[in-house]
DNA sequence: CTGAAAGCGCTTACAG
DNA sequence: CTGAAAGCGCTTACAG
């Protein structure tokens, strides 16, 4: 027999399909008789209403994809919480779902996404490979935000959003000079990727500026490879502190500083990236250049709503204001 | 003019919208040149499937709904990105939410889901009102498996699956006695919730076997915790070893030693739970019961499926086994 | 304020 | 192997 429908709702409270459908939608024109005996005629039947069959008829609004590189990354993590929620609150619906910086798996999430209706997208993409991703949103005409990564060249169709990554690179170097750090390393992120070149480029203009020698220790950005770096500062590297490619790399370099004996913010001054929740919670402390990501993702999510519902299209390129946390890891124990 | 519909590629390619319909089912009944032609109008005018359009003529399968108390914790993420890339590649689609350990935007939650369709769930479910959210997917007859808590009772409905705390208490328990520790405190974890008193049992267990004192010390499952627990260790309480509710406690409790100068692992035993990937690289690494959340949840995908697509429903309580992870912070130095 | 009819984009028997 | 028709559960004009 399967659920019931407005018609055997219609049915039981003695009325037309069409005043169950008004009574749905809350329509003033039903009288609160009619309202009534409608409610109670669902309630009785436990009618759950089907939301793909009104989309069919109606405008498909309502639905959000939301497509993320890494969720395992607690920044990223973090910002699709911030973001479903205030889709949720807004009362569109939200549909999340990780890519695992896997071009071919972004773009199946993204060809099923659009089978199912989705009416906008926020996405923070997988580098590489983004024409099959980007070219069906294209085509499908989806009005997506690509975010925290500039990955697609046509901001003009895919406008582009991210905290001001080069900024923080120079509040981050200029507050180590500060200190009187002089051999300051940048460690971590990859070549050729959009955010390491933004990030790695404000912390090389403050190094230019001050006629300081810069040095890039490249690599992934995890705890692992901090903890590596951490073992080439104290056995090769000649430095006394570094701007880390974002917090868990920090983090692992002040983990791999303290099983070597070796006590960041005393020994060594170090400055993370995002500002994720542990950076406070670690010891020492983690100075970090905080990206506000929730609130960037509450923005986002507010900038693609209005885009659907009034047609305002977002300018192509912002960049998020962002600010130094300044803890014991750089300003000393 | 909005998007083609098979009646415009019906039209394109000269055939029926029945014949362009066995196409997109990849019917064997419809010749190699029909098909092509078929293929090649829908490239041409960039059509797309709608599947919600599909779902309402056919049976609704393929939609599962992952429903989160706390994405922002590990343990969680790393289950929920395994949940969800296990349903995507069975070729269903995942909605996933975080319900932020609010029972009422929980049971809104719900709502959403079930009126998008979703044939069925997975649920870490809140603590708390849960007559809201499981009377709802009783009443809509919905598969739901309840995971990692058991927060309803109704097991026969909601079949349960969870790592086996108790036996984690119980190994970590008895590894610390082995290890030498005689005064053992159970670390963090609320009084009534079902994975506190289940995580506790074990220990309880071991320590009356052994005649030694417990000492539950109560506390949120967090760093911020950890790091205070770490202080009354130092200051108050006569312990020299914890076992901790989970590694996010254990963490903090590290972090808390550190920034007094005691290092976890010499003057101090600690054991972990949940064995998140941050175990390893802390220092000292944690040691952790290891419930191979990541397999787990591959496991839960695959219940639900078969129960969904076999009528197989999952067995009312299921116990999967940990092991303990032992490293530096329990086993010196 | 309420009802009868058409239509959203598909799939599903049923003919041929 | 292909086509004509009915139907999935809603919404939307249009009458009354």
């Amino acid at each position: 027999m399967g659920r019931p429908t407005i018609i055997d709702v219609a049915r039981a409270a003695g009325v037309s399909k069409s005043t169950v459908s008004l009574v749905l939608q809350n329509s003033p024109s039903v009288s609160d008789r009619t309202r009534e005996d409608v409610r109670r005629a669902m309630a009785e039947l436990g009618y759950v209403y089907n939301r793909a069959a009104a989309n069919l008829r109606s405008a498909q609004i309502g639905l959000i994809g939301l497509v993320i590189n890494d969720l395992k990354n607690p920044f990223f993590t973090e910002f699709a919480t911030a973001v479903q929620m205030a889709i949720s609150e807004a009362g569109y619906a939200a549909v999340v779902a990780n890519t695992d910086e896997d071009p071919a798996l972004q773009a199946r999430t993204i060809a099923a996404m659009i089978e199912h209706g989705v009416s906008g997208l926020i996405i923070s993409p997988v580098y590489g490979d983004e024409e099959a991703s980007f070219g069906q949103l294209e085509r499908a005409g989806i009005a997506a935000m690509q975010v925290l990564r500039r990955v697609s060249p046509r901001t003009d169709l895919f406008p582009f959003a991210s905290p001001d990554y080069a900024a923080g690179g120079r509040l981050a170097a200029e507050h180590l000079i500060a200190t009187g750090a002089r051999r300051i390393a940048f460690v971590g992120g990859i070549e050729g990727r959009s955010v390491t070149a933004e990030r790695q480029s404000g912390y090389l203009e403050v190094l230019a500026a001050h006629g300081i020698e810069p040095l890039l220790v490249q690599g992934r950005p995890t705890r692992a490879f901090g903890r590596e770096a951490a073992g080439r500062f104290i056995d090769e590297l000649d430095c006394d502190a570094a701007v880390c490619f974002n917090d868990l790399v920090a983090l692992g370099v002040i983990s791999g500083f303290a099983s070597r004996g070796r006590v960041v913010g005393r020994d060594f001054r170090l400055v993370g990236f995002d500002d994720i929740e542990e950076a406070a919670q670690s010891y020492p402390p983690l100075s970090s250049v905080q990206c506000g990501i929730a609130e960037f993702g509450q923005d986002m999510a507010a900038r693609l709503m209005a885009w659907l519902s009034e047609g305002a299209k977002p300018v192509p390129d912002t960049r998020s204001p962002v600010k130094l946390i300044v803890r014991a890891s750089s300003a000393g124990l």
